[in-house]
This record gives C-alpha cells, structure tokens and sequence, in this order.
DNA sequence: TTACAAAATTAGATTAATCTAATAATAATA
DNA sequence: TATTATTATTAGATTAATCTAATTTTGTAA
C-alpha cells in the first residue's frame, strides 16, 4: 500500500524529473513545502518500495514502477479536473484543490466511471493530457507563445505552469483553449507581446503571462499579402 | 482542523448514539475494529476539542458541536451515494466504499454543486435521510418490515443498516426502494414472511431480512378486488 | 457481600510524518 | 587551490494513531 504522503511525493518527482530526468532533495522540499531531512529519509522509504533510484549525495530519479504510479496519481488528477469542469459546471481556475484531493481515492471503478462519462479524453481543462490506464501520456510538443515571432498566427492548447491567477486573468480576456492568436508586435524592452484573436481583439500579455501559454503553430499559416 | 480518522470517529459515536443517546468505548472499539486503548484516547482528545462529553468510566455523548460536524460528514456521504447513482450510474451495492473516501474531502462548494446537481434530495439510495447544510434531518419514523402482520400492504422505504450482501440480495429479487409489498403469511417457527409484489410476484423473506427492511404503512392500501 | 467477569483506563512501545540543530559532502568562487 | 556557500545527511525530538500488557473500576452472580 501507499500512502497519500508517499503519493505527493511521487507527483512531484514526476514533475520536476520529467524536464531533467532527475530532480534533487533541494527543489523537491521546495516545490513540496517540506523541509529537507524529511524529504530525505521519504526518499529512502520510497527507495526501499522500489519507487526511487537513491544513492546518498546522487540526484534522485524514478524507477519505471515509481513513474507508472506517479503516472496513475495523476490520471486520476487530470481526470477529475476534466469532470468537475465537463459534468459538475466548476471553471478551470476552481479545481485544481478539490482534484487534489480526489486523486488520492482508491477505486479503479470510480476513475473508469469518469473516463467513459467524459469519452475518453486525452487533455484536462487546462491542456495537460491525461495519461491512459497504463501510464501512457501522448507528449505533445508544445512551444510556449514566448518563443513565436511576430506575424506568427498561433492556436492556444494549454497552461502552464496553471494557477488560479493565471486562470482568472485568462477568463477575464476571454481567452480559453482552441482560441487562434496572432502576434502583432513584441515590446523589445521587455518582451511583452501585443496579440489579437477573435474580431481583431487587441490585448497586450506581458512576457511572464506568455511564457506560460503553450501554443501550436499553426501547420498551414495564412499568406501574409503585404509582405509580398 | 479535524483529521479523516477524527471524522471516522464522530461518524460512529452518532450513529450509535442515536439510538440510546450514548455510548460505550467498547461498542466504538467493536464499530471501528479498533482496539479500546485507542478509543479512550481518542475519546480524550475529542473531548478537548469540545466535540464529545467525556468523564470515566461513563458513557459518551456528542456535544451539539460534535452532532453538527458529524451529521456534516453523514451528509457528504449521503449526498455522495446518491451522485454516484444518479449521475454516475454506479449500482446502489457498489456506492458505500467509494463515499466513505469523499466524505472527508474538504470543499463546500463540491457538496453543495452535487446537492445542486441532485435537485436537493433528501435521502440517499438506501432511503437514508441526508442531513441538511445545517446538520439537521428529517427522522422518518419507518418500522420494519418484521413488526407488520399479515395483510398489511406497505411500500418499501430503506434497507438499515445496509450491506453490499443484502443490497446484491435485493437486486437479485428486483426489489428497489418504492415497491409495494404484501405480506401473505408469516411462518410461526422461523418469522419468515411470505411476500407478494409486481405482478403477484411471490417472494420469502428471512427475518434476518425483513428486520432490516425499514417500510411505511400504506395509509390508504388498494383495495384486493380478487377478495370481493 | 464477596468473588469474578467485563469494561475502562493507564503505561509504555511502535510507525509515519514532520521538525530543528548539527555535521558532512559537494559545488562555486576568490 | 583554498575558502565559502550550498546541499545532503545524520541525530534526535514531536505529534497522531495505533498496539499490547497491566491495572483499576464497575457490574453481576454465587
């Protein structure tokens, strides 16, 4: 059995190893909250479960047992959020709490349930796909609108990292998932970028706002007559 | 802040208390399968928090602030059955163990979206009462089906307490909560019942049963035009 | 009413999850 | 490279929730 401790810290080595493939006793007290002695000997009791590759003064990594439960931990997270919002009527910037919460039940059953009430689907509210029942995530290869150039006519597809604020703001712009943008100007001095989508809406997102916005480029962009 | 396993607590000693207005630590001991030890302890602390009367060696009762965090609990449960079944469409014998884990889940607004969601019920799919957002519940007087006589024409209302043997029992004979039961005989050596319903469906019930089926009397019975 | 059984309590140990303080190892920098 | 700063680890304490063993209180029955 594992408890709902040893499954947070599971997530959050999840997260933070699924950039660099290993994470530290450091970042994950951080992320966590929890100071680190304890996120030490938690790493030994999840090295002794077969969870955590440990050697002492060495970053920790996931065994492939540690990541599928990390995965199923947050199936069900994702899961949850894309029911609260799809069936239950809770805005994307209200469930984050109760899914973490509900991630922790036990019962394959009530999962299933959600997964086929929903039709099986592949991303949360907030963009982040949800992996299967194996574990299995589709890593769809995003780029943060940070990174696009002006002209670049992009389709909103997730946020991250999300946070109410974040959500707020976005839901106060009228700006959800699917949305096409298009960069008309990037503020040289500070890196904010002047889009529009919808009729010619014009909004101005600051570059702490863009780094988080991931997008796609669009396979087939527009022809742009006045530059030819 | 009150723990899951406080809550567990609370949820026990009114269910107990309920019915005499107190009780002992040896029946929590035997309710929870948790040794007596541990139940004095917890009886102490609970006592600290002003949830329950506590003086040795006699019996405990609930303060009202106990009461009111333990009917909360019983309705996030109730209230949870009742989701699980109406928008779910899980079976009221797969239900309990699944609202036992969300009924500790802290957010308001999730309980309150169900109860919306529900159309503000007032019992779950075992005919339980669900206590109100104030902790209040309405106290059906049903009997059993065991006290009635022979002719007597009553309409099921509630299994108590109810297990996933005797829900799947029910299932099996087509009895749900509503049906209009008969009672043709009453065998004198066992206090089996000999039952019709539906279409003059025939049906023997052990007492084991009938004592745990809760049913009100009919106030006006249908007249048995085959007796004229 | 005394003796025995059942229930309640106390005492002390254990495990999980956390902390602080102190020490050791590694990494960064002058 | 030597010093310093950061990170990791060890040691030891704390709280919640559980246990077993021993003791005390209450209730029952001879």
């Amino acid at each position: 059995m594992i408890s709902q401790t040893e499954e947070n810290y599971l997530k959050t080595l999840f997260a933070l190893t699924s950039i660099k493939g290993e994470a530290s006793v450091n970042e994950i007290s951080k992320h966590l909250g929890i100071k680190m002695p304890t996120v030490n000997s938690m790493m030994k009791r999840l090295a002794e479960k077969e969870m955590v590759v440990y050697e002492s003064y060495k970053p920790l990594k996931l065994t492939d047992k540690g990541k599928k439960q990390a995965a199923f931990i947050i199936r069900k997270h994702r899961l949850t959020e894309m029911y609260l919002v799809e069936r239950m009527g809770f805005g994307w910037e209200e469930v984050h709490d109760i899914a973490e919460q509900i991630e922790h039940i036990q019962s394959p059953a009530f999962f299933e349930k959600m997964d086929e009430l929903l039709g099986f689907p592949k991303v949360d509210p907030h963009g982040s796909p949800i992996p299967d029942a194996n574990g299995n995530m589709t890593t769809d290869q995003y780029i943060t609108l940070s990174e696009c150039n002006v002209g670049d006519v992009v389709t909103f597809m997730a946020v991250q990292p999300s946070s109410e604020e974040l959500l707020k703001f976005l839901n106060s712009r009228k700006m959800s998932l699917g949305l096409d943008l298009k960069i008309q100007r990037i503020e040289p001095f500070d890196r904010s970028m002047v889009v529009t989508y919808d009729n010619k809406k014009l909004e101005v997102l600051s570059s702490k706002v863009c780094e988080r916005l991931l997008v796609s480029k669009k396979t087939h962009p527009p022809v742009d007559y006045t530059s030819l």
